[in-house]
DNA sequence: CTGTTAGCGCGTTCAC
DNA sequence: GTGAACGCGCTAACAG
């Protein structure tokens, strides 16, 4: 068996206690002691068991970020930027993963897992809003996602549609007028990534005094084979365009691999725009344009509401803690070299 | 505070042991009971504690893997792997990250953290093999990554000599003279994945009974931004060269901008390949040819040697255990556009 | 400065 | 089929 705190105590001489105090430095221990408990503890190889630490404790001092897909480089990036936060202030990041089907992220939520931290990040993509509504944790949660969101819930996203808006913007100003839109969809009212993405879609065409036609508008999961699958799609439908916006960067580089497999010129012939900003973005050939939201004040912000509910003493959406917030971070175009100078 | 098994036990009119059985389903329960106290627990909003039953059961169906950072895609796309051979089995992974560096890691090793989990893969990258020979752990571990490893622990890699020189063999072929190696580095004995394909780089060379102009060794981490740097400083340094070998397809793709940038084209000026075809790779612009580790049997492999170690109940690097195992993937080449045909 | 007591919430063991 | 007691390993609270 591993060595508890008892078994050092007893080779010490002292009390649990005692190399308790030592281990953790909350009390003042005398030096003797503390060597001999320190000297005890090497000997036996003594390992602190944080499992039982945690249910004294009530705490874990570890945030989980849940996301849809470990694979989706939006998320590590994310990820990243939060375990750094974490970091500075002593506390650890883990990762988990619900597979993004509505079906996974109930069952994700549904689990008692989350006890097992401080507070939780889900990045919700499959779960309509009538389902989040009705979610029932005992942990500080904190939604992330493009979702329109319940109200009783923090939450924090980007400004999908004025970016989209950019976006279209920046291509009907260097002169496109087909600007088809890969990952577009119905704006459904209730919101959504792609629909708000969309729906700037269309609010700068309207602004330019326009309408898109209707057979622009590409359907497409943000993934990069879609994006290609989308391009190709379209030219074998014959549906002329002279611009894309992907309304992911991960759909962007697939749609540039459609284009060069086409033998089409970035942005010559065929001008795109992309959204998210991922770090690789930079380095797409052509340069990717694209709308860069406020990814490190997301990070911060998240983790700012998640701290302000204390460690899950108030219970679910309780009354007596302060009211939701929603954050929407601030977003600004990118212009590369997938686009032809304003 | 939230209800606990004795809460719902009393709720019930039964004893807490009654409640346990009922929720994990261990022992038969009549029907009327476990009716009853199905209602109470509902009624009461009751959640398992899951950190008390891990105490008490000294397991916690969870594997963590630790990886040095979120956001580079290669371990992405290994997590989403293992994800979903554990979630076959019922098991959980969780996602941590040390930062790659020597110091990182050594510390995230000595965290009693790793108790948390039944078992951990650890991608080594920052420390040498004498810090992983000196590694004390009480819980199964296996290790990751292309350094040469001490014999003690279990480890999976990938073929990186072979994976190197079929790649360096296919531009040879395909009538490149001048192949810089982007990444890189004189191959120590030591191993490390940089010399193991500077190595199989070397080698294909001398297979084809020339030697290699040593200033087409261009170290690099990996990194594209890196990986554009190098062909930029190739070009500024008047070093001609005819083909790219990238020793990771994330080099690759900062190679490819970095050539595009300068006009040059992919493959009839320069070819490029690179190595751990990454899900997007088919995707750059044009698509790169790579070399292709088995991926998922490494995964496999991984799970494989982790569950052989059982429970922890074994300690440290046990005698009384099966002796470690060193697995080495296979590798291929895949042609796409970024070489000639052959 | 150090020890004693008690309990975090669950589940194994043994009794009925 | 059900219950009582005990302990997993650690640490607050209260002595002294």
């Amino acid at each position: 068996m591993k060595p508890t705190m008892s078994d050092v105590a007893r080779a010490a001489g002292v009390s649990a206690m005692t190399v308790s105090n030592v281990l953790t430095g909350r009390r003042r221990v005398g030096a003797a002691t503390r060597a001999r408990v320190q000297q005890a503890a090497a000997d036996l190889g003594y390992e602190l068991n944080l499992t039982a630490r945690h249910l004294r404790a009530g705490r874990t001092d570890t945030v989980a970020l849940v996301v849809p897909h470990f694979d989706h480089p939006y998320y590590g990036e994310l990820a990243a930027r939060l375990a750094r936060l974490l970091a500075a202030d002593g506390r650890h990041l883990v990762v988990e993963q619900t597979g993004a089907s509505r079906q996974a992220e109930l069952a994700a939520v549904g689990q008692a897992r989350w006890q097992l931290y401080d507070g939780v990040l889900l990045s919700v993509v499959g779960m309509s809003a009538a389902d989040v509504a009705d979610l029932e944790t005992s942990v500080p949660l904190v939604l992330l996602g493009e979702q329109e969101m319940p109200a009783r819930w923090d939450h924090v996203r980007m400004d999908n549609v004025a970016g989209a808006r950019l976006a279209t913007a920046h291509l009907l100003a260097t002169g496109s007028r087909r600007v088809a839109i890969v990952g577009g969809t119905d704006p459904a009212p209730e919101g959504g990534m792609m629909p708000a993405r969309t729906a700037g879609w269309s609010a700068a065409h309207t602004d330019a005094g326009t309408v898109p036609a209707p057979e622009l508008l590409v359907p497409a999961p943000s993934d990069p084979f879609h994006g290609r699958d989308a391009v190709r799609r379209l030219l074998r439908e014959g549906i002329a365009f002279d611009a894309v916006f992907a309304v992911t960067d991960t759909l962007a580089t697939g749609v540039l691999a459609g284009l060069a497999e086409a033998g089409l010129r970035v942005p010559q012939d065929v001008q795109v725009v992309g959204f998210d900003n991922l770090a690789t973005s930079e380095l797409t050939v052509p340069a990717l344009t694209t709308v860069d939201p406020a990814h490190e004040q997301m990070a911060a912000d998240a983790l700012r509401l998640l701290d302000r509910l204390g460690t899950g003493r108030s219970g679910v959406g309780a009354p007596d803690g302060p009211p939701a917030e929603h954050v929407t971070a601030p977003v600004r175009l990118i212009p590369r070299a997938t686009t032809r100078p304003a």
